[in-house]
Order: C-alpha cells, then sequence, then structure tokens
DNA sequence: GACCCCGGTAACTGCAACGTAACCGGGGCG
DNA sequence: CGCCCCGGTTACGTTGCAGTTACCGGGGTC
C-alpha cells in the first residue's frame, strides 16, 4: 500500500519534469503524484522528492489544493506537530487525465526536442 | 471541413475557460483548438475567438507552437500580407490528452466550484 | 490627404510568482 | 544553556510574464 516516493521529480530522466502539461497551480501534479497510492503524507515527507520547491510555495500549493477539494489536511495536536495530507475521491479522478498527458509526453517529447532543435539550426 | 470557429473561448459557459488544465503555453490550448478541424487560419482570424489575448502576447504563443513543432507558420508575400497557420501531425497528437482533460473539467468543475465554497464559508 | 488593411514589433508598465532568509512555539535532549 | 524537531508564516527582493500603447510598410480606397 504504501509506495516509496519518487526519489527526485526534477530528475531529467523524469519524464513529468519536462511534460508541457500542467494541472492546476504549477506543482500540483507532483503533489497528487506522490499522494496517488491513498496513504497520508507529511509535509516534511512531501518536501524530499520536492525540495526544489521551497516550503513557502509547497504550503501555498497545499492550501489551493485543500481548497479545490483535491486533497485533505488532518492536524494532529501533538508534539512535535503533525499534519497529514492525503488524496480525495475528488482529486483521484484527476489521473486518467493525467496519465493521459504522461503518455503524450513520454510518447512524444522527442518529436518537441527534435522540432525545437530543427528551429533553432533554422534561425540561428 | 472548415468549420466555424468557437464565438468567445472566454465565455463562462465554455468549460475550457474555467478549466485547471494547461498544456504548454498558457495559451497554447486555445490555438489548438481553433486549429483542430485542419483548416489553416491566419492571425487576425486567430484574434477573434482570442480576442481577449493581445496581439503580442498571441504571437508569442505561435512562435513557440511552431518552435515545437505543433503548428506550421506559412507567410505569402502578397500585398496585404498573408500569414497562415496550420496544425502539425504532432500537434494532433495531443488531441486525446486535451480530450480528457476537458472531460475531466466537464465533469468535476462543479464539484471544485462547491469544494471552494464550502471551505471559503469553514475559514470566513 | 487620410485612413484602412495585415501581421506583427518595440517600449513601457504592472503584478503575480517565486526564491531566500529569518522566525515562531513548546517540549526533548545533551 | 542551546540546539533540534515540525509545519509552517512573515518580510523582502527579484524575475519574468502579461497587458497597454504606439508604430511599421506599402498599396488600395474614399
Amino acid at each position: 500500500m504504501r509506495a516509496p516516493l519518487p526519489p527526485d521529480l526534477f530528475d531529467p530522466a523524469c519524464p513529468s519534469s519536462a511534460t508541457p502539461f500542467q494541472i492546476g497551480d504549477k506543482w500540483a501534479g507532483m503533489v497528487l503524484t506522490c499522494l496517488r497510492d491513498g496513504a497520508p503524507r507529511r509535509f516534511t515527507e512531501l518536501r524530499v522528492p520536492m525540495r526544489r520547491v521551497s516550503s513557502k510555495v509547497l504550503a501555498e500549493t497545499l492550501r489551493a489544493l485543500e481548497r479545490d477539494g483535491m486533497i485533505t489536511r488532518a492536524a494532529y495536536d501533538e508534539l512535535p506537530p503533525r499534519v497529514e495530507y492525503a488524496i480525495t475521491d475528488l482529486g483521484r479522478t484527476l489521473f486518467p487525465a493525467m496519465d493521459a498527458c504522461r503518455a503524450w509526453a513520454a510518447e512524444h517529447l522527442p518529436a518537441v526536442e527534435s522540432a525545437r532543435a530543427a528551429y533553432a539550426s533554422r534561425t540561428s
């Protein structure tokens, strides 16, 4: 059930790092991918694969996703404090579209890159 | 073959106007939708359904789509000048993913709006 | 002579996104 | 005492995207 988080979503080898698709906020797709298996994740846990996103921006993204009903936020009154984010049923409905976007990127990004290279050599 | 362009892509009744999905540049999805039927369109023709986008931004969007191989740009040396944009085979491959995004929006945007309303009343 | 047509470009401006750094509380630990 | 833990918030500065306005050439039209 509790799948390991991807090591680095900015890794150039990860197709989603270069995808021309965005869902909601700039980083929403990454958060949803991290929560995809249904397991709740803590703030600092999400920061690991998204370490290039500052805590401020991550907090803003999480608030926006909570506002839109894509994730839930559960704060436990403990010491040290604990907050857990989890995907909702509504958030889960996004995956088919996200998968379609990722599949497109996986299949056609090389063609985009070669088109860019051809364009650059044409205009240089 | 030559379908009429949508009257106003910013119409609030148009699901794509409120979609949380983006493809490439902010306005790329609208351009591709305008070129979807395969007919070449002129710059001023594209400006009609996208009249809320300035000519500067539309020109930038078109250049980026041409650079990425999604559309072609054909300039005819006439008076008055004529330039025609048309979708490529690579651009056409985007439609399944775009359709998945649009279908999601059409189906689930009401749920997002009610989640926002509930959130606003919760935090007021 | 004045304005229109087309497909933009150039310069200026405003604003939202984003990054950085510092800071919070309240207990545990050395 | 002083630092760490967690989950952020606040202040500040920068960057880049987007919008506005003005302008182009070169012929046609009123």
